[in-house]
DNA sequence: GCCCAAACATTTGTGTCACTAACGAAGGTA
DNA sequence: TACCTTCGTTAGTGACACAAATGTTTGGGC
């Protein structure tokens, strides 16, 4: 009985969604470990993106275009608002909203984290080919595009 | 200020660690709502699915295999045991060890969970041609082989 | 033989993440 | 008015990855 080489058989390892689950732990970890040396966490660059570009947003707007939850969008704002990226305030027009705003600390901090990003994804990607890395992103995309909402409340889209 | 027709922004869509992540989601959601209707986790399909290919094993050499660490397995193991999937016995050659067997039982739970994720890898890459699918597999096999071991233990090959 | 380092199975605990349930406050509509 | 919904918030659940510590057993060096 001596120790076989490869520690996954070959069948695991053939089964798609087992490849991807690997692929995103690896992706999730390279990425995490580089916003965590910066006291960041992914979610904390996914809010500071969207508001960069599509401005000023709601609570439950940013968790939509994040796919944060709400829940758990209270605490990374209060994060982002105690480490001064984000001004939250009463919307006037509708009080039940906060108005989220990125502020000038915001942005300096977001370009920052973009660069850390960046970094994480050209590593992840290192091993492909600048053809296969757009290969991969678009099979990706289908699968995304066409798997598009898992069961979110049917009333939300327009 | 109209609501945007789409949810997520473009510069968030086009990050690949986030296409994997999302799609990585859907695919442990296609699988694990399957396996749940049998009352099974995806760990347990992992080490039955081992167990079938490379004959029984010690609960160490399980957790090398599919990934699980040694502390989650133990309770993996009591659920497959306590279905009749697999016997736990003492190794008389090696007292510290445990040799988890397959059964009878386990083996027609393989196979029946076994059909479960196929047809869930079916619909994870339903909009994909076969090409298509093949192409995908292929580079997320290279991204795993490159990015191997996050941490292992170094004596373990051999 | 004895001693020590390692492997093993196990328990317990931690942190993250996706998600649910419930609440009060506010708005829209009939 | 009453009703239903959205919003922000708190609290809690369950799966998962992982660390730490314990007790038992094994193998190697002496």
């Amino acid at each position: 009985m001596s120790a076989p080489a490869e520690p996954t058989p070959a069948r695991l390892r053939a089964i798609p969604s087992r490849l991807i689950a690997g692929v995103a732990v690896v992706a999730d970890r390279l990425v995490g470990e580089r916003l965590a040396a910066e006291g960041a966490r992914k979610w904390h660059f996914a809010v500071l993106a969207v508001l960069a570009e599509s401005g000023p947003a709601s609570q439950a707007e940013l968790s939509r275009r994040t796919g944060i939850y709400r829940s758990d969008m209270v605490a990374v704002l209060n994060e982002l608002a105690d480490a001064g990226c984000v001004r939250r305030e009463a919307d006037t027009a509708d009080r039940r909203r906060n108005v989220v705003t990125l502020t000038a600390a915001g942005r300096r901090r977001l370009e920052r984290l973009d660069t850390l990003v960046a970094d994480a994804q050209r590593e992840i990607l290192a091993p492909l080919t600048p053809a296969e890395q757009h290969e991969l992103t678009r099979l990706l995309t289908l699968l995304t595009d066409h798997h598009r909402p898992p069961h979110p409340h049917p009333r939300d889209a327009g």
